[in-house]
DNA sequence: ACTTGACTTCGAGTCAACTCGAAGTTGTAA
DNA sequence: TTACAACTTCGAGTTGACTCGAAGTCAAGT
């Protein structure tokens, strides 16, 4: 049997970004399974239970709802009969992702063009600058 | 003076997939100019303030909070003399953008990774259902 | 004349996702 | 032993971004 690391909710939220209230209410609404406690009753997090905080924020950041997280840990507890189901959320959430990819790329190249423009704009303006300065 | 096409609200919310609540919503808090009005006081939209609306669906898509937005159309307002500051916004949120276009895609080669254990444990999956029913 | 339907304003309500505060407990440090 | 900081629970409050409904106006169609 492993010594396996643990940590305060402080830590973790130093680790993660995410703060002790989020850390509690993720585990509050079921996210995260019933964190292991100290004598004290503190909670002290494992490796495992990083992993998955971390697993969370990504699918987060790629703009998956808490309530669609959810379902998908629910079939995570189901366990191994589950597999296939939960292999087609993540290349559902993949498409998802690729889309969102896709449109920020596009933007990317509308931001540029406008900051073509300003630079026009820009010299436009000095010029006029310019010619009252001189005239 | 080239007469300009105009769109009621209806039109607008369905080219560019607002509610008509939502495109009353920007105008209220300054992200559009006030549109102009039919004799009876209706919205009458031209291809400007629907440019206007573009550019702001684009920005949002990008996470810019509505009060960053309203910050940006604000200098916009101002003229010419804000050209420099504008630029410097767009570059800095190109920045954002780029940032976040990085984490998507590091986020999908974690996605792509998980599918990929998750194809194996379907596997092993199987194969633990074909000894129970052969044996 | 009258109904219909799309608009108008304005204030209030909703929703997701946190975020906080009060009141109480516990372990360490002065 | 006493102060202090960090935790605990639980319910309530906040924020950002809409979203809606009530009450009224107006033009067009029957």
């Amino acid at each position: 049997m492993t010594q396996e690391t643990i940590y305060t909710i402080q830590q973790v939220a130093e680790q993660t970004g995410l703060t002790s209230y989020t850390l509690r209410y993720y585990e509050d609404i079921g996210l995260l399974e019933p964190i292991a406690r100290a004598a004290n009753g503190h909670r002290r997090y494992s490796e495992t239970d990083i992993n998955r905080i971390m697993m969370l924020m990504k699918l987060r950041k790629t703009n998956m709802s808490l309530d669609d997280m959810k379902y998908f840990i629910s079939l995570y507890r189901e366990g191994s009969a589950t597999a296939t189901e939960r292999r087609e959320l993540l290349e559902a959430h993949r498409q998802v992702v690729n889309e969102q990819i896709e449109e920020m790329c596009e933007i990317r190249r509308f931001i540029d063009y406008k900051i073509g423009l300003y630079t026009e704009e820009e010299k436009a303006h000095n010029e006029q600058h310019e010619v009252s300065t001189i005239g």
